[in-house]
DNA sequence: TATTGTTATACTCTATAACTATA
DNA sequence: TATAGTTATAGAGTATAACAATA
């Protein structure tokens, strides 16, 4: 019963709710993303965290999951599966031998530059002043606390 | 670590990502918000559900489930817990008896207007014409398919 | 003593299939 | 036969506590 569906869309109070529309719109890009990755075997997850072992200076897995927000423990398991496939690789930081640094294989690497390609940009559709305002305001909201 | 923390969060292709700064952005809502829930025994998902069983025309368990892209199955127990606690009821819509339509109580909507107070709206410190655009580009990316 | 990574565990969330009652 | 709601269940995601190595 679509009519139905489209008219409690409109009408609510919810759909014009700010944090409502954050999650409906973020659930629906990582549905995308989770789509397009499938085939490279990845997902959001594992691409953030291949991502961020591309940068110059890897970090470490506590980096990681403050940064994904994500618990620690939790970090262990997607290295772990990125490690086994051979994308990444963990080494103790030379300035503090407790930490592990990840950093991207030179087939992560590869396999990162496909999955970026594949991940379609939210903006892609956007007005591109709305898209910059957008990208402002996002990353204002992002790293508030 | 918060200085190495931050240097990631600065300079990684990452954080300009719109799908990552959407995810961020609203799971820290999310979290502000089930805080501020928490003393009324709701959260994101319950208080959801009780403000669309607010409107006018309350809407029927398969349009909830649409609405907030739940499984039907889901909405069963989130609904169960409402109806156990008084803040709504299920009734055969009398248009398709096999559909049940669920109406806020008296109480649940006491319920909802406290917990609408407590809800932070994640606008309150944009600027004016910043939160204007939000919004209306939220709208765009949250119901497109 | 505190912190990083790790393991184990439990809890929540999500997804699927099968059943019932209505259509 | 198809759909709404329900139930049961398994899988994914999340959170917590305890431990070894290092600081």
């Amino acid at each position: 019963m679509t009519t139905a569906e489209a008219e409690v869309t409109r009408g609510s109070a919810l759909a014009h709710n700010a944090s409502f529309l954050l999650t409906r719109a973020s659930v629906l890009a990582a549905q995308r993303d989770n789509r397009m990755l499938e085939p490279l075997g990845l997902k959001v997850r594992s691409y953030s965290v291949l991502s961020l072992a591309i940068e110059d200076v890897p970090p470490t897995q506590r980096e990681i999951a403050e940064f994904l927000r994500l618990d620690p423990s939790q970090v262990v398991a997607l290295v772990d599966e990125l490690e086994g496939r051979g994308l990444v690789s963990r080494a103790p930081d030379p300035r503090d031998r407790r930490a592990k640094v990840v950093a991207a294989t030179a087939q992560g690497r590869s396999v990162y530059d496909e999955a970026r390609g594949r991940v379609v940009d939210v903006m892609s559709h956007l007005d591109p002043d709305d898209a910059a305002t957008l990208q402002r305001v996002l990353e204002q909201l992002a790293f508030e606390e």
